[in-house]
DNA sequence: GGCAGCATGTAACCCGTTACATGATTAC
DNA sequence: GTAATCATGTAACGGGTTACATGCTGCC
């Protein structure tokens, strides 16, 4: 339900099209708030509606007409307003805590391997974060000074990366639980 | 679009009525997956449709009476076919990220009492969880052998108390952030 | 010739949330 | 008496997901 909150903040740290925010979605905002074009096309509309933001119509050579999107006044008084209500403690659904708990009755040895792969995408996405952080906010290539607004998304990106170290080290313990169950199993199999 | 598969390892962990799961689902699973009753009752009716579940109906004195509830082989089966299917990358809504990007564009103090609010109740949750793992896997009233499903159950918890202690520490760093920001925008604000 | 990228949308469906409803017992 | 717990549901609403739709440009 904060999906209109989230547009905020980004059309704040860069006013642009529909078209860019999906995009945008998919990279950066999208590591801790997914949406898609269609949704994302529908809230702007409805903002438009509320006079949260507002729409000019920019032609372009050579590629489709865009609607260029900035937050008005009545956009940034709901951001206000917002940000100033209590942070409600986020409903989780964790798929794979579900599936680990259900490994207990059935042969672990699938679940690894999916537990495995599973490691490699969070290992990827961790050097992904890592090389974020260094190119905008600590590398030699990085502002010598960074601003309010880049000090708070690498505050946030330094939560991406805490969670990621923290799940990649999580990971390797539920494979070495795992591991221990199947070995006691197979050793329990053929008998003595 | 996992519901059924939570209610599934849940009445293999050990079966029970509808009430009896939403109460679950408010602790224990509950940390990992929320649900309220009205799904619960709504997804069990339909998969004792589909064979996963079987009820039967258990009169009570003093009380009224309920559906007791148990899986089924098809249940088995479809919880099997779920552990085998590949872990997709969860799709986040992280609030609380949202809101701290915000915070470049309003006064960060409210903002920091609502992280202070939030530090407190993570706190408390990592209590809990301590408590639980000491009175379940490994305090002095734990059982001295867990069995696969125990095993696996510590495993779970462990991931949410390095969830829980990752968090504190971020929460600190958002904190002391959020400090400085306010502490030089003050400094500006009355002149050298 | 075909695929990827730019750009915006409609429609249908399912799931989760919130509100409402009932009725009995036990504890303060 | 009144609040909490046990126990099960219905109904309405809104948001997220998936599928479908269009059309132009630039690259291989």
């Amino acid at each position: 339900m904060a999906l209109e909150h989230a547009i905020l903040v980004s059309l704040l740290e860069k006013p642009g099209s529909g078209y860019e925010l999906a995009r945008r979605f998919d990279r950066s905002i999208g590591y801790f708030w997914t949406a898609t074009h269609q949704q994302i096309y529908r809230v702007l509309k409805r903002m438009e509606g509320d006079g949260w933001v507002e729409a000019r119509e920019v032609a372009q050579q050579g590629r489709p007409d865009k609607k260029h999107y900035a937050v008005a006044g009545p956009g940034r008084d709901a951001l206000a307003a917002w940000l100033h209500e209590p942070i409600e403690p986020e409903s989780v659904r964790h798929d794979l805590a579900v599936k680990i708990r259900g490994a207990a009755f059935d042969d672990p040895s699938a679940l690894m391997r999916q537990v495995e792969r599973y490691h490699q995408l969070h290992s990827e996405r961790l050097a992904h974060y890592l090389a974020g952080e260094s190119r905008d906010f600590t590398g030699p290539d990085a502002p010598a000074h960074l601003d309010d607004m880049q000090e708070l998304q690498h505050v946030v990106l330094r939560g991406g990366i805490a969670y990621e170290r923290m799940t990649l080290a999580w990971l390797e313990d539920v494979l070495a639980t795992l591991r221990r169950i199947q070995a006691a199993r197979a050793a329990e199999r053929p008998g003595p």
